[in-house]
DNA sequence: CCTGAATGATACCGTACAGTACGGTATCAT
DNA sequence: ATGATACCGTACTGTACGGTATCATTCAGG
């Protein structure tokens, strides 16, 4: 009974289905989203949707882990092992603008807090791989950048917040209100600007150097 | 048709409705919620509640115009003419990180930010009343304090960031995404701790060197 | 104590919902 | 051709929804 269907070497209907159901989570929300709207979209069979994800808690719980996987994706590839301080910052400055105010990372973060009541794993895994991720990912970051001599950091927990919630938190509750909507216009100025004042309060200071 | 009632001096019954409606609006959301559930709690007739309210949307503006009240009113009736900039500070502060971390307030923003497509009136007005007063307030503030010498704020915009978003980001992420849920045990103790940085970077120094 | 407004109780309307049943088709490997 | 699998289309179940209509009850003020 209900089995899910395995055929689809590429997967392509169940991707089409998850793809249209994300936009219309998107828009809706949980509740305000119906699998017959749903339907009327993809085309089909209401069956094939329900095969494959058995109800409607677990069409959401499948987009929200699709979505989070992308967005995910695009704050690891992070390459900073070579660059010098400041060249890392902004590169950090700039992902982060790009990626946390961009529409979708916007959407999902709307859906996944208004439903932490319904869905407390999703809430949790959401911030765990997201933005708790980043966090300790950061931290360890300045541990090392001040083990090299490149950084002052006494207390790698407090600076980070001031990093991402001088750079973030602002535009980002801009836009969950929809105050704003446009996804920054000079994202290199900002990141430059937070990248210059953080070296200035955690920078190594030129007169006052213990290493030769 | 459908007149709103005179009657009650007190207003007793609408009060009554709201307060209700607004725990049932947090729990569930605004599709979630559903007038029948609500009937069950307040007892009466759905009438009634037609009468006051007009539809669910109404009802549903109508609790958030009351919360967003609420929590407004919590944090203009700061009064920091008189002190120094540190316990202003330390003032703002303690108030930010008891009004916006408390379950109220996260509820509030929730819903608000669940229903930003639905109802982008809300959305705006939430952050007009709400942050972004607060943002305007702080910079003018220090604005005057940067004019009477206690401060040197060449931007008070980014300053402003900087202080919110310190004191608050990560705190108010963890707690929308359900990670914590507690009201924040140290409250005095982080409100300090970010004054003194504040200070630290925008008080005036004590001129020559600035070993510390 | 009467009258009219405020509220209650209940039945109801039309629609939409989540989810299921089932007959049928398209594709493909055997 | 045959059988398995994926999928479609549609009709359906039972429930819940937002909202209205009707009539009874309460209650305050003259």
């Amino acid at each position: 009974m209900s089995k899910v269907p395995v055929r689809a070497a590429s997967d392509t209907k169940r991707r089409h289905i998850l793809a249209v159901a994300t936009e219309l989570f998107l828009e809706r929300g949980f509740s305000g989203a119906s699998t017959t709207e749903l339907l009327r979209r993809t085309g089909g069979s209401k069956t094939t949707i329900y095969a494959y994800f058995g109800d409607k808690a677990g069409l959401f719980t499948a987009v929200i882990d699709e979505m989070l996987l992308d967005s995910v994706s695009l704050l690891k590839s992070l390459d900073l092992a070579e660059l010098p301080i400041r060249d890392a910052l902004v590169k950090i400055a700039r992902q982060y603008l790009k990626v946390v105010l961009s529409p979708r990372y916007l959407g999902l973060m709307r859906i996944v807090v208004a439903e932490v009541n319904r869905f407390p794993a999703i809430g949790e895994a959401f911030y765990v791989r997201g933005p708790g991720l980043s966090y300790a990912r950061f931290s360890s970051f300045l541990d090392e950048r001040t083990a090299i001599g490149e950084l002052v950091v006494s207390d790698p927990s407090r600076a980070t917040d001031l990093f991402f919630g001088t750079l973030l938190h602002r535009e980002l509750l801009e836009r969950l209100y929809g105050v704003k909507s446009a996804p920054l216009r000079n994202v290199s100025a900002v990141a430059s600007a937070v990248a210059d004042e953080f070296i200035e309060r955690y920078g190594v200071k030129p007169h006052s150097s213990r290493d030769s």
